[in-house]
DNA sequence: GGCAAAATGTATCAATTGTTACAAAATGAT
DNA sequence: ATCATTTTGTAACAATTGATACATTTTGCC
């Protein structure tokens, strides 16, 4: 029925063994259900009352916008999870609907059985504690430098998280692109910042390595934003 | 040792019994940890190690910003949770620095033996799902609403939302320089945006009273930002 | 109705950022 | 080492927004 070796990649599951895995599921009750090319998985509105992993085949989330119109949000391909987040909380209906995007096998595990799995196995319970709070944390950060008017501020924040009290150098592990993303901004944009700043003796940047020459003048950047 | 009148009073033991709650915690092993007023409980950017409830007293939560000034982020009463967002994920460190208002006494769960607890009782693991994904939707909602780039989205996303899918008018609730605020612009810039999106008839308004002329020209506002 | 205060409409100019395009540099694979 | 690919630097121009100022309208109150 399930394909185990496929469930074990999945991150859910993620270092838990398949006859582990075996195991933990007879246990419980859950379906696994199939769909045809572009049949309707979930709507949108709906409750989330399953655990939905895609166990083969993809599915794609679309949005329905106030006109009525779909819009592809992403792809959701085997093993992962759908909506993982949405399962608990206060408002715990799918923000999407989901259609398949070829033949697909989903397995769905209903919320009190999906409760009982984590009880069973706590590195199941750790996978998931870590998938939503790991979510949580990257929309609090990103939500951090939203709050920042200009590019500079967002910057001058980055770079002093970054590198801390204690040291004045370290090392990129993102490229501009990257950053960009994460500042919301586009990646032009970005580097011409990071060209001023440079030429305001505030940083030097060689490869990836980026030197703080000013840690004063960076903090006032932030003060009087 | 601990008030368990008072601990049943938290969200996180929210609808157990005093003496189920008693039981659970004679089955791991924790701290009652007391402090001053004024004395550091955490350290901002310490490892998350333990859950943290406040007994009684109350402390605070305050950031540091990199000039070394501090700033207060929020108060924490008993018999609320510390952090319980933070206890897991990549990132898990102390976003604040927490301190001592007044003499407190705090219960220090380590997280391993919290893991044992969540594994111990449903209502308690339930609680805990639902606070941290109630914490990550809302964070989901305030983000969508800050990636709008240009003011007119804004705009367009607030008024969809108030009017519904039923509606076509409604009534202004907040003045202009209200609006501004939610939207993190100024109210000069406000204002002429929607006098923009007047001249293109895309909505009217008369005094307080805002009328969607075409919908569907709103949204697609929203798609092709 | 009349009046003061608040809210709104509008204009001008500066500052910031996006867009697009292209060249230089760095990286990685063979 | 060489070549293709990715990343970075940079420039010119457009679009958006902020800052500031002032006139006009609306609101609340007497």
């Amino acid at each position: 029925m399930i394909d185990y070796s496929i469930l074990v990649k999945s991150p859910l599951f993620n270092g838990i063994s398949e006859e582990e895995c075996r195991t933990l599921c007879s246990k419980i009750h859950y379906q696994v259900r199939k769909f045809e090319k572009d049949a309707i998985v979930v709507q949108g509105g709906e409750e989330v009352t399953n655990l939905f992993v895609v166990l083969s085949g993809s599915v794609r989330g679309e949005m329905i916008d106030y006109s009525g119109k779909t819009v592809k949000i992403e792809d959701i391909e085997a093993p992962r999870p759908l909506a993982a987040a949405f399962l608990f909380g206060k408002e715990n209906k799918f923000p999407v609907t989901v259609t398949a995007n070829k033949k697909a096998e989903l397995l769905a595990i209903p919320v009190v059985e999906f409760l009982k799995l984590l009880q069973l196995n706590t590195r199941l319970l750790r996978n998931y504690l870590n998938s939503i709070s790991t979510r949580a944390q990257f929309l609090s950060q990103k939500l951090h430098f939203l709050s920042f008017k200009t590019i500079k501020e967002k910057v001058a924040h980055f770079l002093l998280q970054q590198a801390g009290d204690r040291f004045h150098s370290f090392e990129l592990k993102n490229t501009q692109q990257q950053l960009a993303e994460l500042f919301g901004v586009t990646r032009p944009s970005l580097a011409r910042v990071l060209g001023e700043m440079q030429s305001e003796n505030l940083i030097k940047i060689e490869k990836k390595t980026v030197t703080l020459l000013d840690k004063q003048g960076l903090n006032s950047l932030l003060q009087n934003g």
